[in-house]
DNA sequence: GTCTATAATGAGATAGAC
DNA sequence: GTCTATCTCATTATAGAC
């Protein structure tokens, strides 16, 4: 049996996901994990403090994403594959993602955090598609990387929300995380040179 | 002096787009306007009541935009000028694109209203694409072009956010807007014909 | 560490006088 | 149409027994 801190983080992720933060009460989430409001308070003497464990959680799995860049199956392709495994865990966190404007407003906090996130981030992933261009796989200039790695990560960060609002998918599956990936990859596709399409060619018919 | 039903509605126009429409309190919406909050109730009964009357306004400028695509001033490039009026309006509406994902929760009435909007939204912006392959100014087959169809759309819709939340831009200039903007192009940027482009660089030189 | 109570707040909303 | 007064209620948060 997992901690009571655990549990009620466990819980909190899964509702807020669901619902949204502001839209889970705090009656809910002791309700839910099965214990008593006043122990809630115990482990989190505001609601607010929630938020910031599990941001720091969420930073942890990213660190092991951005970490282990090497890893990779068929090990072909690295670039993909990062971006696959960090697509998911945008996913397993899309509360983040999803109500930012209001988190946002309710822990500023968490601001300064987010920010140094999106910094690495994006530093990770423009140095990985000069790494491509360097290589012969893409054709772009520097300043289309620079737009490509925004409209990127814009895309990556609002894909769910969009789905949701446009389509009413709030239940995501994995066949709708393929269509996002998808819509991002096709960011990148006319930049790919001849070299850069065979090596996509490959890798989907690896999957 | 415009009625009271209208000013309050600008008020939370304003105050929805600082500060979002759950920040903001009826009783400072009463303040705001400079009336009393039992009087805000004579007009609308329920808060969400003013979303719905907003929804409507933004409908309606935004039908004035897709009704009149003719009226560009140098008449060069209908599509280009469409799509700047069109995002001019989204950053006077922008808190329904910024707490979507909240508002939702709230209204979800507003859901359906805001399918219809992007179904007919995003027709619009498939049929100029479409419409620009005839003319040859754009090179890309029907799948391409739908996928631009909903990058273009994520981008528009959320780039507001995103300037918030990774660079702390609260308060848009119209550098910004213009930032966006050019965001929104360079998605298509690569499509461009030489004929496209050449037609892009008149419209530059115009401005 | 966990529970029972209960406080403290602050929001949305209403009734009825003017 | 506008205001005063008041209500209801959900929610966060605390104190103290077990």
């Amino acid at each position: 049996m997992p901690s009571t801190r655990d549990r009620i983080l466990d819980a909190c992720l899964r509702l807020f996901n669901d619902s949204g933060p502001f839209a889970v009460t705090t009656a809910e989430i002791a309700r839910t994990v099965g214990i008593n409001e006043g122990n809630l308070y115990y482990y989190f003497r505001k609601k607010e403090d929630i938020l910031f464990a599990l941001f720091e959680r969420f930073q942890d799995a990213l660190n092991v994403v951005a970490n282990a860049p090497h890893e990779t199956g068929g090990g072909s392709d690295p670039g993909l594959a990062y971006l696959e495994r960090w697509f998911r865990l945008m996913w397993e966190w899309r509360f983040f993602y999803r109500d930012g404007a209001a988190i946002k407003r309710m822990a500023p906090k968490l601001r300064a955090r987010n920010v140094k996130l999106a910094d690495r981030g994006q530093a990770d992933i423009k140095r990985m598609l000069l790494q491509m261009v360097e290589q012969g796989l893409l054709a772009a200039s520097e300043e289309e990387v620079d737009r490509l790695v925004v409209n990127a990560w814009i895309i990556s960060s609002y894909w769910l929300d969009y789905l949701d609002s446009r389509h009413n998918i709030g239940k995501v599956t994995p066949e709708h995380l393929d269509w996002g990936f998808s819509q991002v990859l096709s960011l990148f596709l006319p930049y790919t040179t001849k070299a850069g399409q065979a090596q996509e060619k490959r890798r989907r018919q690896h999957v």
